[in-house]
DNA sequence: ATTAGGCCAGCCGGTCTGCT
DNA sequence: AGCAGACCGGCTGGCCTAAT
């Protein structure tokens, strides 16, 4: 005859005296990745706690948020998790870089030895705190906080916690910030004094149409009807960070690894770069096998594609451009690349978004005109269209906002609106 | 050997969209 | 309308290489 059974049925919690003198509790939460049952185990020295415990374990798993078996990641092994094989799959490469960046500078120093499990609301105001001793902007210590939390929500999702944190606190506030643009007058003096220059057409486009950097340096030939005057607003230029094509990424920068500078440094100006860390797997653009870097065409943000038409002036100013870099390319010979670029080096290559920018400053200075940044160009494009009284919903299109309100943002009711909405109120009220 | 310019990459922080 | 998420612009340091 069988012994009469005590134990639980399957799948019940089942709590015991052990002969160690303590309570033991076990619970099953599910099954582990290779089939076996995965029960959780919890000791200790009464009765009560040891139910409570258990109760704190089923409530878990009756609710789905039973952490995974296995010890739980930190908080540096998830966001390199999470990066490394989640993002990458999904955002753009800028983008996945730039997270990159937060996380190596920010969320790993501050926090990176938390076990997920046990990372608290506490810890991230903490984190905030020292970002804002540092004198980081809002803006930038807000955005450090979303990826976190985004990152913290795929774990929650995939069962590495039972919660997300980050959604616990109130998030940093980033205020906006007050746009610059120029004033008609400036614009004339800086489109003067691009007359003459080399490629000086490239800010007059910018001027004039409010093309992004991107959307200008990339804009090719084969987008620009000379006849028409119609830019079909296609592709950016965007410059990508390389990636290792080979099998061994470390080995392959080995002569690249930046290590420590001596204490008196004459190499470096101001600061010393950071050594690399061990295992470095930088220094892609060294890499024989590279891919993936250099400048690439990407679709505009915003709406997307548009077509724009230039101002006749312009046009004329385009043609011009179109001769003088024939001139170029004959001069050049066969050290020519043809990249179809409207403006480019003088070998075709496309523009350096840097040497671009000392341009910009260079031309202010030329034209006597106070620094704004070559983006505010664009906000100078918006403004002037709004002055002359265009349809905000077509300056939209011109500038390729998908949503109004943020050319609405750009367009900010000039000075010279408002006076001569005082003057028709005048002339309306007083006149004869 | 030095210099100038192109090129690359890192980082901060602003911009823009899509969702709700 | 407000927010989370995605993306980009701006700025800079420094490396590399060709020209001087």
């Amino acid at each position: 005859m069988a012994e009469r059974r005590t134990r639980k049925p399957n799948g019940r919690s089942s709590i015991y005296l052990g002969a160690d003198g303590l309570w033991h509790g076990w619970v099953t939460v599910g099954v582990k990745q290779d089939g076996s049952l995965d029960r959780r185990h919890v000791k200790r020295k009464t009765e009560k706690s040891a139910t409570q415990a258990v109760q704190k374990l089923e409530k878990d798993r009756d609710a789905g948020k039973s952490r995974k078996a296995g010890r739980s990641p930190t908080v540096q092994d998830w966001m390199t998790v999470y990066l490394d094989t989640i993002a990458v799959q999904k955002v753009a490469p800028r983008t996945y870089d730039d997270y990159w960046s937060k996380t190596r500078n920010w969320i790993i120093p501050l926090l990176g030895q938390h076990r997920l499990d046990r990372l608290e609301a506490e810890h991230l105001d903490a984190m905030y705190g020292s970002m804002f001793r540092a004198k980081l902007a809002p803006s930038h210590v807000l955005k450090v906080h979303r990826i976190l939390s985004r990152a913290l929500k795929i774990a929650v999702r995939r069962g590495k916690v039972s919660r997300n944190v980050a959604e616990l606190i109130d998030p940093p506030t980033a205020d906006r910030v007050e746009q610059q643009h120029l004033s008609r007058g400036e614009s004339r003096k800086v489109l003067a004094a691009c007359a003459g220059r080399r490629n000086g057409a490239r800010w007059s486009v910018g001027l004039a149409c409010g093309l992004r950097q991107g959307e200008v340096l990339g804009l090719r030939w084969q987008y620009v009807d000379l006849e028409t005057g119609d830019v079909r607003i296609w592709w950016q230029a965007q410059r990508n960070t390389w990636r290792h094509g080979c099998t061994d990424a470390h080995a392959c920068g080995s002569a690249f690894h930046k290590k420590p500078c001596k204490r008196k440094c004459d190499l470096h100006k101001s600061t010393c770069p950071r050594p690399c860390p061990p295992g470095c797997v930088s220094h892609a653009r060294h890499c024989p096998d590279r891919h993936g870097g250099g400048v690439v065409f990407r679709k505009p943000k915003g709406t997307g594609r548009r077509t724009i038409t230039l101002p006749g002036p312009l046009i004329a100013l385009l043609r011009q451009q179109r001769i003088r870099q024939e001139t170029e390319r004959q001069a050049a010979g066969s050290t020519w690349q043809d990249w179809d670029l409207v403006f480019a080096q003088p070998n075709g290559r496309p523009i350096d978004h840097r040497k671009d920018w000392q341009e910009w400053g260079q031309l202010l200075r030329t034209a006597k005109v106070r620094y704004v940044r070559p983006h505010d160009a664009r906000h100078t494009a918006g403004t002037l269209l709004a002055e002359q009284g265009v349809h905000v919903r077509t300056i939209q299109a011109i500038l390729g906002h998908s949503d109004v309100r943020t050319t609405e943002g750009y367009t900010h009711v000039s000075s010279q609106m408002t006076r001569d909405a005082a003057e028709l109120m005048g002339s309306a009220l007083w006149s004869e």
